[in-house]
DNA sequence: AACACGTGGTG
DNA sequence: TCACCAAGTGT
């Protein structure tokens, strides 16, 4: 399950942690120097305000999160609370984060919280893994940041840290491989209270300075160790990422479905909607999708509303 | 494995 | 301008 590590013996000469020398040590101590004052990080917010915080921060900016996080929190204090809301509650406050399903998710969460763990943020591993919208990453997360574990936290920041500062490639590849979780396992340290440190603070790394561009390897603690720029920062070989064209397509109309819902205090009647867009195919389809993904409620008499069931 | 899934900031 | 990017998950 874990990686045989040692820190209190010689590590083995073809163990991956000796690879470009002690990594940790320099990224905790940047951290603890550096680190963001960020309100999910303070002690006063707890599991539920950690895992609050993950799900926004899928996909979306801190900056846009730190609103909108500020204002669940007050509102829903405990999964509890929210778990008693309707589910379309949940989509309103989301505002415009984006990807209102993890709304919708978060909720979900919250129920099977209040019913299956008491209201208690679980602190298993798989049993945050069971819960709607936690994949691998916030399980790992959640665990790590909320209570203190040992997990291997690889999201997109750590990916592109350990690709450029041990692998010595500009960006990581684009779906995570085997190989990078097998790197990110033998990378974390044996102790837990260090690895949980370590977790966060090659994150915020990742964040703040060894961004995907403009990166600023002069404020980087582990530049005169880092493979890529000892390799003369060599430029990404390889497909480029998919671009994710966005105009024209069903997730445009779904936003705009939706951004009139969320502003709507009653149902919507068809017409209003029916102004979004002006292809019927592709709006029809739009709107399908909403409901069958339990983002839109339909009502008798072609009315709409965000899911109050 | 490849895609769908929102939104807004940035160079 | 427009392509890329931002603490992923589910199918």
């Amino acid at each position: 399950m874990t990686a045989p590590t040692h820190t209190t013996s010689a590590p083995t000469p073809t163990t991956p942690v000796t690879v470009g020398g002690d990594l940790h040590g320099p990224v905790i101590d940047w951290f603890d120097a550096h680190a963001r004052d960020l309100p999910w990080r303070r002690p006063e917010a707890g599991p539920w305000g950690v895992m609050v915080s993950e799900f926004m921060l899928q996909q979306t900016p801190v900056n846009r999160v730190l609103p909108v996080y500020e204002q669940w929190l007050a509102r829903w204090p405990r999964p509890a609370d929210l778990a008693k809301e309707a589910p379309g509650e949940a989509v309103r406050a989301w505002g415009r984060l984006g990807y209102p399903r993890r709304a919708l998710r978060l909720h979900g969460a919250a129920v099977a919280i209040t019913e299956r763990h008491g209201g208690d943020v679980p602190t298993e591993h798989p049993q945050l893994l069971a819960l709607p919208g936690i994949g691998e990453y916030t399980a790992a997360a959640v665990a790590s940041f909320a209570y203190g574990q040992r997990h291997a936290v690889l999201d997109t920041n750590v990916r592109r840290v350990l690709a450029r500062a041990v692998t010595g490639t500009q960006y990581p590849p684009n779906a995570t491989t085997a190989a990078e979780r097998r790197l990110a396992r033998a990378l974390l340290p044996e102790d837990e209270r260090t690895a949980s440190r370590w977790a966060a603070a090659s994150m915020e790394l990742g964040a703040l300075v060894c961004t995907a561009k403009n990166e600023t390897c002069h404020r980087c603690p582990i530049t005169a160790q880092c493979a890529w720029r000892l390799a003369g920062k060599p430029a990404h070989e390889g497909p480029a990422r998919r671009g994710q064209t966005y105009a024209g397509t069903d997730r445009q109309v779904r936003g705009k479905l939706l951004a009139v819902l969320r502003d709507a205090v009653a149902p919507v009647p068809q017409a209003v909607l029916d102004r979004v867009w002006d292809e019927p195919v592709q709006r029809a389809r739009a709107l399908d999708g909403l409901v069958s993904d339990g983002l839109v409620e339909p009502l008798p008499g072609g009315l709409y509303r965000l899911p109050m069931t």
